[in-house]
DNA sequence: AAAATAGTTGACTAGTCAGTCTAGTCATGT
DNA sequence: ACATGACTAGACTGACTAGTCAACTATTTT
């Protein structure tokens, strides 16, 4: 098997950095080569089309993340640090990243998922599972949380759902307004849609 | 004063509805002129750009609304009811454009504002200054509740940006997930968010 | 060394994009 | 009736778009 290369991987994470600063609309495939390093010839040699590089993309960036999950919802941990934990975590890295670009970029699945929803059915279905994947670590902590007695979740799937849903509007205001202050300020919000019994506050 | 036209509205209706639908990205300046049955030179004789139209689009769109908004969230309705009018209202409407267009749309504030806010200072802008405003509704609701004793909510400002972004970020998910259940769901959510202190449940 | 596989190159097409411009049309005030 | 100013028509430009293709290079197996 002759010659590897690492280009599949540098575009995907070129056109994910390219999209989750832009726009999926403004990125052009030329663009994405550029970051890339590369030329038309090698991408279209690698994926049939923009849209399904962009559901490789956004696989390829979950397979990333996927072990930090894991670690930041352990069960090891405490149900509700769980929560305090990864808010902290994509906070701080929003942060860094504004830094970086000068926005505050929010979560690449809900303005990629968004802006495509109605126009492009495979990418819609890429967002809308990973999205299904990334509630199951607010679900399985809910249901701990619950267990624990440290709040009321009779239906933890819907719980969970509704947080995320939650957790992702604050992202996107946080976006449009270029302000992490809302995101910093989440982790109480959390605690009322958790409805957290008593004070269980927990120092990061 | 020789000759009046309509024009300068049929375009801002049909712009907010196409990039309603799709997007801002895929809503050509062509494809805005054709809907309105006008030409480009009419449209850039009203607009200097697609960046102008938009922000103009989006303020006739408030102006369209306000009235509406008004009547939803007038004193004269007791606090939490307020809310749960105006849930309803939303719901109803999406699910009637979903008849229409076999989508759930969401909300054309956060799927343009995410869409261009790094991109479009002008628009971003325009869509931070009317989120703004909306606020403004749930602000003095949250106050008014917080006045009667219905819920402990100190920093009604805070409270209501908090509210807003949980609903937005509900919207969005229904339209990425193109399902009206979760915005069904939403009332029960706010009350969670709010803090209500006991059942104040209203039938609608 | 040669063949086969894996990847790269960049010019090319055909269509679309926002925006420009000139020549017009049409209702209204005088 | 005619002049004026509000509006419209639509051809045009140049830049950019996604996607194609045939020739090419590099690496590994045999």
């Amino acid at each position: 098997m002759p010659r590897v290369s690492d280009m599949k991987e540098r575009l995907t994470d070129a056109a994910l950095d390219l999209m989750w600063e832009n726009s999926y609309g403004t990125t052009s495939v030329d663009s994405i080569c550029e970051r890339a390093g590369s030329k038309k010839g090698s991408f279209y040699y690698f994926f049939k089309s923009k849209s399904e590089l962009t559901v490789a993309a956004l696989e390829a960036e979950w397979n990333k993340n996927k072990a930090n999950m894991d670690a930041l919802f352990s069960p090891t941990i405490p149900p509700l640090e769980r929560f305090d934990r990864y808010f902290d975590y994509v906070h701080d890295r929003l942060a860094e990243l504004q830094e970086e670009c000068g926005s505050i970029l929010g979560c690449p699945l809900l303005s990629i998922g968004s802006e495509v929803s109605t126009q492009d059915a495979g990418v819609r279905a890429t967002v809308d599972r990973i999205w299904d994947r990334k509630i199951k670590y607010f679900e399985s902590a809910i249901r701990d949380a619950h267990a624990q007695g440290l709040i009321a979740a009779p239906d933890p799937e819907a719980k969970a759902r509704a947080l995320f849903a939650c957790y992702h509007g604050t992202l996107a205001q946080a976006r449009i307004q270029n302000d992490v202050g809302l995101i910093r300020d989440f982790k109480e919000v959390a605690r009322d849609v958790l409805g957290v019994k008593q004070a269980h506050a927990t120092s990061s």
